[in-house]
DNA sequence: GCCTACTGTTGCATAATGCAACAGAATCGT
DNA sequence: ACGATTCTGTTGCATTATGCAACAGTAGGC
């Protein structure tokens, strides 16, 4: 009985995780003002995360080195990112990213956004349940290297 | 405090969606066999809900109805879906889907392998960790149109 | 110093999607 | 009953995001 509602459970997590996805990605096409789902993804990334270079990028998000090479890229042009000077004494290969001030900027202001959204979205959860949003997701989230 | 906390676990929110989002994606691009994506959130809707026609898949899933023309064309060809024939006492203009016999066998199919995979992704949570992920999730998914 | 391996780039390609215009048909108003 | 309106689905053209394969440059290992 208890096996038989968690295979429901499995079965019903699957659903909402597919609409979830596909709402948010909807979502990320309506709204690309002022970074679009994949530049606001790579920035976000690249400020939380120090010495990131573009093979780290591709290795944490599952996408080609091509893919990211060209992502990286068009931030650069925006003025988002650029690569620091290469340091001599540093190891290894790569070359390290990092966010301007103007990606700075930007980054804060969609993330200003999101968080308005979101805000309005979870408006009528208690604390509680938003903490509890919060932490299923992280748990579910962790180890997940498919 | 509470406050500030809850700003915190809603900033967290938004992170762990758009990592699941960005995931999700990333592994539907390279898993689409038997049905891609795309191909199975279709399928799936039309076996969910009777008189579904492509007007209806294009106002739930928020994409344009070009798309989703092109999409049902597609699963048409595939055999995986039909129009079912008019019926002449039935009001509203649009053609409604269904399933054919092949459509649910691949539909059954993906949806095996989803509930394999994610089974085995879920095996060291309890039945109620899994349970309340199932809610948290519905609860999140509930009137988000965006 | 040469070979290997890593990183990033580029040409060519696919998948998914949207806009605008169009065509066909159902619905509505007179 | 007929014309206008609206809804639905299609199609041409386009963009975005992505991957594969091959390549070039360079760091690291022996």
């Amino acid at each position: 009985m208890a096996e038989r509602s968690r295979e429901a459970d499995i079965e019903a997590v699957y659903g909402h995780v597919a609409d979830l996805t596909r709402r948010v990605t909807a979502r990320s096409r309506r709204l690309s003002e002022p970074l679009t789902f994949v530049q606001h993804s790579l920035v976000r990334f690249i400020a939380a995360t120090a010495g990131t270079r573009a093979t780290d990028i591709a290795a944490a998000f599952q996408l080609n080195r091509s893919t990211v090479s060209r992502q990286v890229n068009e931030l650069i042009t925006l003025g988002l990112v650029r690569y620091l000077p290469h340091d001599d004494d540093e190891p290894g290969r790569g070359r390290v990213l990092e966010l301007t001030a103007h990606g700075r900027a930007q980054l804060d202001r969609t993330a200003a956004d999101q968080q308005r959204i979101l805000t309005h979205r979870l408006s009528g959860w208690t604390d509680a349940q938003v903490a509890a949003l919060a932490a299923t997701l992280a748990h579910f989230n962790e180890g997940a290297d498919d």
